[in-house]
DNA sequence: CCAGCTCTGTCAGCCAGGCGACAAACTCGC
DNA sequence: GCGAGTTTGTCGCCTGGCTGACAGAGCTGG
């Protein structure tokens, strides 16, 4: 189930992985571990030191933040086939968020000390791994704009189209995303409330269908129309 | 004025060229063309093909967007002896803000093509552009953080520090900040007068003081306790 | 198949902060 | 030193979204 072939096959989903010399796709592979989590469990903490680098092969990571007063800001869901913890391998600063399995989560390790050796003798592939801070940082712009500039119902309908097309990672688009909307209120920073609110209108105008868990986009093109205004 | 020396010393003002290998720096300095630009200039716009790294010499440049209803994000306000413009260089995709000149702005260019051959001639020197990246990423999620978590105030507070240390990048803080306070409006997203009123609290605590297009701050100490709640 | 948990749905009340409006203070070029 | 443009200071009204509260619906393990 796990063994190299899969591995490799399921992160071949991701244009990040796609996109790298095949080289350095078996490198990464070489070195890497896998890494069960259970539901819940921590990965690592804010402020933790580097550890490396994961890929999620199976399941989901929370990567968020809990401030001093105890309110919780969730950045995002990482999902297969992606990949998260970069930063902390540029600059050997500590972790910025923590992270957390979403549900029992696969995931790839490879350790900071085999990248840097790595790196040390094909520092040319840092520039392949800098790709991934590019990607988180054009997203987090958006993100910043959109809580700028949009409303509640506007900003969460972006979301969605983001989360269905693996934020723009991913080379399929999901129609269903399995996840709470108290989770989705977490990343706009709005209420649960309100979050449930906007959803039923859009299930009203037959965008989406909510159930148990899940919401699943039935028009996209509608969808996209009520993420512009 | 502007001699390479001059430009040198400025630079090594700010930790991320202070801390590169003096043969990065020269060659950096070499590739390097002035430009100069007039107040309100544009420099380049959100979509517009890559050109290059930029530093800002003297004067200060806005990074921001507007949205197609007219309404303004600012970013930052990229001062002397900071660096912008890194993300096109690594994934040659299109700018992600719009920058132009806030006042009259001396600007240290090095232009694509050059930067392209320095790294395909030094290719480990993708690890020290791209901690450029890494310190934009942190400060992208610090901003989305406080976005989420805090009320207007502290946020304020929290930038007013920022902006006194660099965003941590320069290597001496200030004490006066020279904006208008609806710049400061921009970049917290909330709308001018109620900055207004915040900075008139803080005043009246001894803080800071207000003048015609400048904040200074009084007391870093209470300044940052007002940061915290 | 029951108990306890998680998740959804909805309402009433409240309030932080937006918005429009306008006057006063300041700056700068002519 | 005058006039136009910019910035600050301060109203009062309005509203989007938060809070708290609770009921019902769905899931899951023992």
């Amino acid at each position: 189930m796990h063994d190299a072939h899969t591995q490799r096959t399921r992160l071949l989903g991701g244009y990040w992985f796609n996109g790298l010399p095949v080289a350095l796709q078996d490198a990464l592979l070489h070195a890497a571990s896998l890494r069960q989590l259970t539901a819940g469990q921590s990965l690592f903490r804010r402020g933790d030191p580097p550890c490396g680098l994961y890929a999620v092969l199976n399941g989901a990571m929370r990567i968020g933040a809990v401030n001093p007063a105890g309110k919780e800001a969730l950045l995002t869901l990482v999902e297969a086939p992606n990949w998260f913890g970069e930063i902390s391998l540029f600059d050997n600063q500590p972790r910025t968020h923590d992270a957390s399995a979403e549900g029992p989560v696969t995931l790839l390790h490879i350790p900071q000390a085999s990248l840097q050796r790595l790196l040390s003798a094909e520092p040319q592939h840092w520039r392949d791994f800098a790709l991934l801070l590019s990607q988180k940082l054009r997203l987090a712009f958006i993100a910043l704009e959109d809580m700028s500039l949009l409303p509640a119902a506007p900003r969460l309908a972006r979301r969605l189209l983001q989360m269905a097309e693996g934020y723009g990672e991913s080379s399929h688009s999901r129609r269903v995303l399995q996840l709470p909307q108290e989770q989705l209120a977490l990343m706009l920073a709005i209420s649960r409330q309100t979050t449930n609110q906007i959803l039923k209108e859009l299930q009203a105008q037959g965008i989406v269908q909510l159930t148990y868990g899940e919401i699943e986009i039935l028009d996209l093109q509608r969808l996209q129309q009520a993420a512009q205004a």
